[in-house]
Parts: C-alpha cells; structure tokens; sequence
DNA sequence: CATCATTCCATTTTT
DNA sequence: TGGAATGATG
C-alpha cells in the first residue's frame, strides 16, 4: 500500500481538488463501511466526480472493488463513473489501477445489475436461466395477444391499445400499487376497464412465465422478490460491503425495496440524487425516496448537501433558480457559483415552428463562428417529435446533428427481425419472437404461425418440436433452410458467426418485404459490427435490449463519429449532460407544461423541474424559444389546427427581469416568393360540404 | 388463409 | 401522421 492512504494527516492531492461538502461526502465513514449517506446534490455541482471520488477512495483504502455496487441510471453514465474512478485511482495508486477498476464489475443500471444477478440465482428461484428479456416493444406485443384472446380488441366502446395497457401494468408494478389506485391516478380515462385489466394482467403475466421471458419490470420485481427471501437476502447482501446509487430522486418504490433488502440497516449505503431535478415520475419515480431517506433506518444517516455550482454562469443560475424558486413546494438549497457573467439567458419569440427552425440554425451558426464547436451546442425539446420542423431546416442546410432519445435502432423491423431469429434460438419458448421470424418465410401467416408455435409449445423438447412441425404447402419451399438455419443456432452456437449465418438467411426475404432493402442492409452490417463486441449470444441479447444503441444509419446523413455535430435531445435524455450552449424549443404553454387534459397539480410540478434541469444544462448560454403558433395534428377535437401559444407559465412577468426579451424573424419571412403560406385549408370538405 | 387496401382514431417523457 | 381494426381479393 502506499503511505497516502496510512499517513490520516496527509491530504492527497485528489481530495485537495474538491471543495468541503464533496470531500465531506467522498470521505464518510473513511473507506469503512458506515452509517448510510445521503448526497443532495444540485445541479451541475460535480455529483458525479464526487461519486467517482468516493468509489475511488473506498478502493484506495483498501475496499474490494468487486464489492462495490454501483447503479447509476443509464449505461453511459456507469461507463463514465468507471472511467473517472479509473483515472482518479490511477493519480494514486500508479499504473496498476487499470486492474483494480476492471474489478469494478458491478457497475450499471437496476435493470442490467438486476438480469445478471437473476441469472446468477436462476436455480434457487425456479427460474430457466436461458430466459430471454422483452423491450417494451415485445411486450406490448405479448399483451396484446393476450388482450385479443380474451377478446378484448372488439369491445364495443374501445378498449385501451396496447401500449397503454402495458403502461399501466407497468405502473402498477413500480409503484407497488393497488391497480384501481393506478387508475385512478395516472389513467382515469380507462377507470372503467379495472376488471378486465385485471384478467389481462392474469394472462399477461402466465404468458410470460409460460415462455421463459422477463419485461424489463420484472427485472426489477424478480429481484425484489428473491431479495425479499431471507436466505437469498442474506447472500446477496453479503455479497457487497458498499452500495452506492446515482440519481436516487428517479427510482421507484420497487427500487428503493430492492435496496432495504440489501442493506436493511443501511449500513455502507451511499445515494446521491436532487429532489428538484426528479423528472420521471412517470416511471413511477418516487420523490418520497430521497426525501424519506434520512429517516428510513435505525441509525443515523448522514447529509451532505452540494450547492456550489461549477456549470452555469451566475445569470443563467440566476434564471433557474427563479423558475424552480416558484415550485409550490420548497427546495432547501439555493445554487451558487463564482462565474461571473452579464449575459442574460435569452427569451426569444419567434412566429411560428418553421421561424423556430431558421433562429436555431442562425443562433447554432453564430456560435460556431465564435469558436463554440457543434459538439459543444445542444437543442433541447419536451417531446420527440417536437424537433421535426428542425430536423428538416438543419438537413437542409448541411447542419450535422444526432438525435437523442428519438428513433431507435431496435425499433427498425428488419433490425427487430434478425434479433428476433437470434432470440428464438435463445429460447425456444419465446413465442413473440418466434411468431415474429415465421411469418417472414412468404405463406405463412399470424394463424399458421401461431399454429406451428403452439405446436411446439405442447412438444416436450420446444427445439425438437419445430423440426416435427409440418409447414403449410406454401411455406414448403422455404422451410428446410429456415431448419437448418434453427438447429445449427441450437446446436452449435458460434458467436459472432451466428449472426452472419442469420443475415445471409434472411437477406432475400429483406429484398422482398422491403422496398429500401440497400438502406437496411447497412443496418444489418452495423448490427454485425456491434455483435462483434459481445461475448456471447446472451450477453449480446440482453445487453441491446437493456441499452439499446440510439440512431439508425437510415436517417440521411448520419455523421461519423469524429465529425463534428449538433446534439439533439429530448429533455430525459439529456439528464447528467451538459453544453456550452443550450436552445431549448416550444418554451410555451401546451408544451412545457405538455397540454395533456387535465394535469394534476403534481404532473405540472413535474413540468417545472422539467424546465429546470433544460436550463441547467447550460454552461454560458442559453436560449429558449417560442413559437407564437404552432401546428398540432390529430387532435381530439378534429383534425389538425394551429394553436396560439403563449410563454410558459413557469416563466411569470415576475422573474422576466432574469431574462433578455428578444423578438426575432427572419429576412426572407417578409416576402419570399419561395415561402409557402402557412395555413392549411381542407377544400375537399369544402366541396363535400356543397352537397349536403 | 395470406396479403393488400381502407377507414378510423388517437394523450409525452424511458430502463 | 401512423397504428390498429376491418374488408376485399387471390
């Protein structure tokens, strides 16, 4: 050992670097396994270095680090903390730190921690350790089987889709909540459905048992129900002296238990989160946790508080302190930070989405010439679609960008087709994805496949079971390659040659199914390229699903990772992150709040922090536009229409003084005879209506 | 029974 | 706009 960590009077020159709460917080209990600790951490006050720093100081006094679990919220930000705990332990112990933070195994996501240790105690909780993981994709498609079976789909006012009903079992499981509860609160427009939804769920739930495969919900519910085992708990919990959690303020009830399981006295518990940064309720993200914290265990737990802020300029904190200061609930904290600054956050009005579009470009454009590269710029948006109009301003205009939290590589068919072959290999009994894969051979339909998959369900070996299947006629042609292709990825599984063995099978179906076919076979190559990263089969399975890559290369012109580019978000997406510069879209009522019926007082209270963690994301700039009229399609009532917007309500006349008030149009807006007007005028019911 | 065409309707954020 | 349910055709 070196003598830094003998000598308590020394200080090493890492902890020199923090100021007194961070390094209040990275020393607590002083590398031994203490009294639990809870981090309240403001935004943009070096949360995540401070974590680093104290993984990095349990390990440099000496703690296993293959007993450390840390869970953070997203893969990229595990991947990150590992990086930092690696440099900041390397400034200490040398070269060999490298080593010692590879130990560092345990480190990722609920749900990704969750499927391994699933994995691990598979036996001792009646599990087949071969089960597969369905996205949301898959299982909303698993229930709506179900919801078709019991008839359902033709009820005579409509019944909830899908997707919907996925979301409020969902719900019901993180919350840990009675349905009618869930129902009543999140979903009140299918408060009439409790009964049946209650029989779906039955079936929902059976069906998943019956096919070997987990939602990304039972992750979490399975691994509370072990841990809920006193045998298992114990041995889990032995299995780690120190538990720490990234942005505590976003889990849910089903999280919070699986974490008293594991350390019921708290003991060598660490989390860190911000009350008024939690943006996910919707998840069933329980704000009661960090709040609750301190006084959940017998003993003691300590409190740091970190309010220094190193991001933001002072007017832009001053900003967002104002918006957040309105919260009818008090925060405690106020932020502060050092860097001086004259230049106000912008509040741009803008005439309509399209106007939005050219300000951003220009804006974008003009920090680029002031030595701000694109990498460092981001536009923020509350929902996904929001970015359309820019999507298209930028392409035109040969602006590269990538867009986050929007389209996914998964959700491409012929991605989700190959992944399904590979995940019928996997596990036989996975009926979505084998109900998937045959009806991609030309003949077979949804009744035949579901004929041939229930065949092989009532087999003894499912495997064996679809070499017995006899296909219909028309399907005969391509049935024996399909065989051959299925026993080789039984039988002998070569990873990654499997997956080219899958592409080489299906590459003539693409060329039928698909127009496109060119585009998407480059899709299919990148999915090779990613494969080759994995391990195994499994891993590769479980791991996509759990942190699926985020673009697909058939937008146009996807730029290349060392190029330089604009980065595009949604709102979540962008938690943890930070820019130089920050455009955030539709600052205006019905978007920030989301015009959503009727929003309880807790939803709009959501929207405002939801402002809040935009602006913070900013470092020395920040604009937010609005639009005086946006267009929004599909409504309730009738057809598309343009709806007048007014500033956000989170931005009232009393706090404008923190921002600049711009109004801003384009030259070419006046009169260019390019310019389309932009009404939309539906004549064909004009002429109907003649008639009537 | 598979596949293609038509009509109707709709609540955003993600592991 | 697009996904889901329904209808028409091979």
């Amino acid at each position: 050992m070196n003598f830094a960590a003998r000598d308590s009077t020394f200080q090493p020159a890492y902890l020199a670097k923090l100021n007194d709460q961070q390094r209040q917080a990275v020393e607590h209990g002083d590398g031994m396994v203490a009294a639990p600790l809870l981090v309240i951490a403001g935004a943009g006050s070096g949360k995540t270095n401070t974590l680093a720093h104290r993984v990095a100081h349990l390990i440099v006094k000496g703690a296993d680090p293959r007993r450390i679990l840390l869970m953070t919220f997203s893969r990229r930000a595990a991947a990150e903390m590992a990086k930092r705990v690696e440099r900041i332990a390397g400034e200490v112990l040398g070269r060999d730190a490298s080593v010692i933070t590879d130990a560092l195994t345990w480190a990722g996501t609920f749900h990704g921690i969750g499927a391994r240790l699933l994995r691990d105690y598979a036996m001792e909780i009646g599990l087949d350790p071969a089960f597969t993981i369905h996205d949301r994709e898959d299982s909303a498609d698993l229930m709506n089987l179900a919801r078709h079976e019991l008839g359902f789909s033709k009820t005579e006012s409509r019944f909830p889709t899908k997707g919907t009903c996925l979301a409020i079992y969902s719900r019901a499981v993180n919350a840990q909540a009675p349905l009618g509860e869930v129902l009543g609160s999140a979903f009140p427009w299918c408060a009439g459905w409790a009964e049946q939804l209650k029989a779906l769920f039955s079936a929902y739930v059976e069906a998943k048992q019956a096919q070997n495969v987990l939602d990304y919900d039972d992750l979490l519910l399975y691994w509370a129900q072990m841990a809920a085992e006193p045998e298992i708990a114990a041995h889990l919990s032995g299995r780690f002296d120190h538990v720490l959690v990234d942005e505590y303020q976003d889990t849910n009830r089903l999280q919070a238990s699986i974490l008293t399981a594991l350390k019921p006295d708290g003991s060598g518990l660490t989390v860190v989160g911000d009350d008024a940064q939690s943006i996910y309720s919707f998840r069933a993200a329980e704000v009661r946790n960090i709040l609750d914290f301190p006084k959940q265990f017998a003993q003691a737990a300590a409190i740091v508080t970190l309010e220094r802020n190193y991001r933001s300029t002072e007017t832009i904190l001053a900003a967002a302190n104002a918006v957040i200061s309105e919260a009818s609930e008090r925060f405690t904290k106020n932020l502060w930070t050092e860097r001086r600054s004259s230049q106000k956050p912008k509040l741009v009005s803008v005439r309509d989405e399209a106007e939005q579009a050219n300000y951003v470009c220009q804006a974008i454009l003009a920090e680029r010439e002031a030595g701000t590269v694109l990498k460092s710029q981001a536009v923020l948006f509350r929902a996904s679609h929001h970015s359309g109009p820019l999507e298209i301003e930028l392409t035109r205009r040969n602006i590269p960008f990538v867009k986050f939290g929007g389209l996914k590589f998964l959700d491409a068919a012929h991605v989700k087709d190959m992944l399904a072959m590979l995940r019928f290999a996997e596990n036989p009994r996975d009926r979505v994805a084998g109900f998937r894969v045959l009806q991609l051979l030309p003949g077979i339909g949804p009744s035949a496949a579901s004929q041939i998959v229930e065949a092989m369900a009532t087999s003894l070996n499912e495997a064996m079971g679809l070499a017995r299947c006899r296909p219909p006629q028309r399907a005969a042609e391509d049935w024996p390659a399909f065989i051959a292709l299925y026993s080789g990825l039984r039988t002998g599984a070569k990873w990654p040659a499997d997956l080219e063995q899958v592409r080489l099978w299906y590459e003539p179906h693409l060329e039928r199914i698909h127009e496109d076919a060119t585009t998407r076979r480059a899709d299919l190559l990148q999915l090779e390229q990613i494969a080759s990263g994995y391990a195994s089969r499994e891993r590769f399975l479980t791991e996509l699903t759990l942190d699926p890559p985020d673009a697909t290369s058939d937008q146009a012109g996807l730029p290349h990772r060392d190029e330089d580019y604009l980065m595009l978000s949604t709102i979540h997406s962008a938690k943890g992150q930070e820019w130089k510069n920050v455009v955030v879209l539709n600052s205006v009522d019905g978007c920030i709040p989301a015009d959503l019926g009727v929003g309880t007082k807790e939803d709009i209270e959501e929207e405002r922090r939801l402002l809040y963690v935009a602006m913070t994301r900013a470092k020395d700039s920040l604009h937010l536009v609005m639009p005086q009229r946006f267009f929004v399609h599909g409504q309730a009532a009738r057809g598309d229409r343009h709806v007048y917007a007014s500033r956000t309500r989170f931005i009232p006349a009393s706090i404008l003084s923190a921002f600049e008030q711009t109004a801003w149009a384009s030259v070419q807006a006046k009169d260019d005879p390019r310019r389309q007007p932009q009404v939309r005028v539906d004549l064909g019911a004009r002429m109907r209506g003649m008639w009537k």
